[in-house]
DNA sequence: GGTTGCATGTAAATGGTTACATGATTGT
DNA sequence: ACAATCATGTAACCATTTACATGCAACC
């Protein structure tokens, strides 16, 4: 087992129970929102598929006019299943960005548009980046536990950051050099 | 046609005529090996569609004692069908990062394993730097034309070195935190 | 009255990886 | 001798996305 949203759920049910609404939640505003993500598509029938295979167990509590709702927990297979996996030699990176693909070919597209491309991503980032810091706080009294979540979130920010300053930085430089090359080639 | 293989081929026909194999070196070692990546399994079914559509021609190349050469080109619709989907509005960036998911679960792997794995992507971090290095000097002179890519490398270079200035900076505390909460959990 | 949030799920389609198949040449 | 590089491709499999389907409650 690579690392597939399976995995993922996994590691989100160390933290406690959970639902399949619950571990989206976390995948958006959790503290690792930024390196993994996966929609309720995928989710749902990894949570069955695991408790199929005997790694999680999910508690159906009914609600009032609501579908009932399943607590899953992690069982000791599932704990082994996981550290099992982590202890796996972690594969390189993938990382598929249109937004460095669309700047990679700025020289094609109208320089109005990268910047406004590039004016929205920064405000991205920054909101992401306030997100992180609060996430941050709240993990920063107590618990440690589990250092490696203060980790991970102080490397995202420092990416996120370094990404926000090389933008701002260098947006201009590359605006002013394909105004001109997207005029000749617009010819 | 948001972001897949076939808009990548697209993207790197614009710099000239070349080979699926050529298109998979690209991916490799080129200037943007960073945020895409893609396999001959998926490179060469994708050539195939787009002659079939029309937005790149392949011109077979016979070669002593290797299978033919397949050289592609881009037509007007394929420029046309690449400038389109550059100027969509580009989807969020897709991580999948197996490495950020073992840290973030570090306090259940064994500290030795931990240490291992990040010089170990300390290291790729500091060869993928000085590929990229070469790469900017080899763009720095002339080639104007296209000023995204000088600007992508950029922006690449910039989050890998931060990336080990983190790792270098808080791989200690990190083991140090876990050595004692991973022999707590041995019990 | 419309949108957002809670809450689950399925089915089809897409897209991509992996493994296989072939084979000469060049370097260690 | 063995591995790596060049060179293409197919087929099976896998994972994920997307679209669909349902429906109440709360808020604006």
């Amino acid at each position: 087992m690579p690392m597939d949203v399976k995995t993922l759920c996994l590691g989100v049910l160390t933290r406690g129970p959970h639902s399949g609404y619950e571990i989206k939640k976390f995948c958006e505003e959790g503290p690792f929102a930024h390196f993994f993500d996966a929609g309720f598509g995928s989710i749902y029938p990894a949570l069955r598929k695991l408790a199929q295979d005997g790694l999680v167990v999910g508690d159906s509590r009914p609600q009032a006019s609501r579908p009932d709702k399943v607590v899953y927990r992690l069982t000791r297979e599932g704990e082994r299943a996981l550290t099992d996996s982590l202890c796996e030699p972690p594969a390189l990176d993938r990382i598929r960005s249109e937004f460095s693909f669309v700047l990679f070919f700025a020289h094609l597209v109208p320089p109005p548009l990268i910047r406004r491309i590039t004016d929205r991503r920064i405000a991205w980032y920054r909101s992401q980046i306030e997100r992180m810091e609060r996430c941050s706080q709240a993990h920063s009294d107590g618990n440690s536990r589990a250092p490696g979540v203060a980790f991970t979130l102080g490397w995202g920010l420092a990416i996120y950051r370094v990404s926000v300053q090389y933008l701002e930085d260098n947006r201009d430089d590359l605006l002013a050099a394909i105004e001109g090359s997207f005029a000749d080639a617009a010819d």
